[in-house]
Order: C-alpha cells, then sequence, then structure tokens
DNA sequence: TGTAATGATTAAGGTATCTTAAGAAATGAA
DNA sequence: TTCATTTCTTAAGATACCTTAATCATTACA
C-alpha cells in the first residue's frame, strides 16, 4: 500500500523514501463496506480520501428530492467535498462507498502542516487539482454537446467496467438523464 | 497596476515587496482591442493570461459549427487553455477580447522557475487552481440541475453587468441554449 | 446621412427527454 | 427455496428546447 501511494506520488513528482515515510505516517487507513458513508451531506469535510481500492461516488440531493451523481471514483483517485475543504462549509455532498473500499485520509491541518514542511507535495497537489479542474472542465464540455446517447457511448468506452459495478440508475444519475430514459437508449 | 497585482496576490498569500518585484518583472503587458485574439484555438498555449482590465470570453467551435462560449473573464481573473497548457496539446479553445482589454501574460517557463525560487506563489497557483475547480463544479451543478430560466436569472442576479456589455446572443451561448429561445425565456 | 452588417424577436413545427405508473426481472435475506 | 426488496423495462402523454425562416431593431461605416 506505501508502495502503491509512492509510484502513484512519483508518477507526478520525485520524493525520497524518507519523504514518502513522513507524509505516510499522517496518512490514516480505514476500511468502508459496501453503502457505508465516507462522508454526509452537510457535514464539513476536513480530509482528502485516497482510494486504495474500491469505488466510491459522490451525490447530492437535488430540490426535487432525486440523488444526483456527480462522480465515481476507484482506485489511485482523490475525493473530497472540494468547497467543503477549502471554505469550512457544510458539504453540499455526501461520498458513499460502492464496494468494500480502502482508504487513506489525510486531514487537511496535517496536510499543511506538511506543504510547510515538503513544499513537493505542495507541488504535487497543486498538479493533482490542476488535473481534476481539466477533467471537470472536458466533463462539462462532453456533457454540453453531446446528447446522451453519445454520453452513455462515451462512458462505456472509456470505463467499461463501471457497467459492471454500478447499478443501471447510478449510471442514468450520472449522466443526467432518468432510469427510464436510459433503458430506452440501451435498446438502440 | 503593480498595486492590482500586489493587492490581489496577497488576498491569498502574503508576499514581500521584493518578492512581487520579482515576479512582476517575469510578467509582461499587452493591450488587445475588441475583437483581437489573446489565443487561437490550435495553438499551444503556453501562458497563463491576468486581466488588469476589460472582459474576454474562452469558446470553441463545435461539431455544428456554433461558437459555444464557455468563460467570460473580467479584471483579476486567470485565463488559459487549461488543458493546452498542462499538456502542451494544441488548444481546444480560443480566447478573444470582447472590450479593449490590458493582460499581464506570464509564461510556462518563466512560471516553473518562480515556483522554484519562491515556493509561497506555487501556493498561490495551487489555490487558485483549486478556487477555479470549485467554481467549474458548481457551473456543472447548476447548470445540470437547473432550467435554462433559473440559469438566466441566476446570470443576471450575480452577473448583472454583463448583460450590459455581451451581446444577447453571447449569453445564450454561455448559457448553452439558442438565441431564439433565451428571447423566448425574456419575456416571461 | 443612408446603407450594410449585426443583433434580437417572433412563430410554427419537430425532437429529446421527462413524468407517471405499472409490470418484469434480478438480487438478497431468512 | 421462497419472499421481499431492489433494479430494470415498457409505454403514453407532457414539456423544454431546437430548427428554420422571416421580420424587426440597432449599430457601424462609407
Amino acid at each position: 500500500m506505501k508502495t502503491q501511494i509512492k509510484t502513484y506520488f512519483n508518477r507526478y513528482v520525485e520524493f525520497s523514501d524518507a519523504e514518502i515515510d513522513e507524509i505516510f505516517s499522517k496518512l490514516t487507513l480505514k476500511i468502508f463496506q459496501k453503502k457505508d458513508y465516507i462522508l454526509r451531506e452537510g457535514k464539513i469535510c476536513t480530509n482528502r480520501y485516497f482510494i486504495i481500492s474500491g469505488l466510491v461516488r459522490s451525490f447530492y440531493i437535488d430540490n426535487k428530492g432525486n440523488e444526483k451523481i456527480t462522480q465515481f471514483a476507484i482506485q489511485n483517485w482523490w475525493v473530497t467535498s472540494m468547497e467543503s475543504f477549502i471554505k469550512k462549509t457544510p458539504s453540499a455532498i455526501s461520498i458513499q462507498a460502492l464496494e468494500k473500499t480502502e482508504i487513506l485520509i489525510i486531514d487537511k491541518d496535517e496536510l499543511e502542516k506538511l506543504f510547510l514542511s515538503i513544499p513537493k507535495l505542495e507541488r504535487l497537489f497543486r498538479i493533482i487539482t490542476e488535473n481534476m479542474l481539466i477533467a471537470t472542465q472536458r466533463k462539462n464540455d462532453i456533457y454540453l454537446q453531446m446528447k446522451s446517447k453519445s454520453r452513455y457511448d462515451d462512458l462505456i468506452n472509456h470505463f467499461p467496467d463501471f457497467i459492471q459495478r454500478v447499478p443501471q440508475y447510478m449510471i442514468a444519475s450520472y449522466l443526467e438523464i432518468t432510469p427510464e430514459y436510459l433503458s430506452e437508449l440501451r435498446k438502440s
């Protein structure tokens, strides 16, 4: 698991073993079972979560009471409620495990201390955030541009295993369509 | 103008005058007239642009040949083609001045050198990127959740002056609807 | 000042997607 | 294995938004 972190970190910035050790000592491993909540709406999110294995979703409840999934995340992805984490406001989203999921947790204060002692870590997080921004922008563009059918095709091309691991109605929620309509689309 | 930069930078991280001077010496001021392109689609974007005054838009051409506006930006906002800047790939978007616009330009290589000599600057950019991510996520959520009418109302509440400074059809493009339909909405 | 170019509105008909409701299929618990 | 719960499908009617095309209003420029 330390290897997994190290490999992942060194993909972007080179860290020494000592630095990895220091960072690793601040991380807490926690195992969530299927349906467990990693973060609940309304709570202030003071952590970043790094997924070692498993699958989680982020979602919020819209004004009609429907769950809207904004993100799925698997191994080697970071999740958090960014707005809550940065602004210390109650989170609009919940994060929930869809399978048994191993997660490394880093606390905001610890992270900021580490940024001061290991500036390269701040660089890593700058880069990670840039990549998240690019991904978010791309999702935006794709979703605004494409019709639902193309979005679905796009999803099964890029993440074929999601279709296996996630119920249809969650896929529909992520694609921003109703399960009924997705069912319709799948026929054609 | 240096004051403007300093005030803006110090909003997030405290810099000494000497640091501001060093950063400022790497910035290039350029004035763009209305309709001038700051960045053209297809070019690799090697800069970040900080708007001192004026108004710009980012947009791309969709597969039907229509311009899709992804962002408006005014004073104290950063713009770039993030994907192109990070990955050194041809930019999918163009950036164009909608009014006479003063812009401070920073080159990618210079910026990375500055990150090494002034780690606090890297912190500033981490924070800026986090804020951009939050804004982008919020735009996503709002746009996926709200009907067009609410999006329009939301826009005129948050940025009433845009309506004055930007033609209707660009507002429509930003809201992801046709100008005809926006016209319809405005009646009610 | 007049004319061309640009931007905004209106209206008719079409399509994508939603809502509701019911039934079918799959999954999980006892 | 059976029953209850969860998930998926089908279909009819409703609505948001688009397309096209014509007209009207405004701005820019010769």
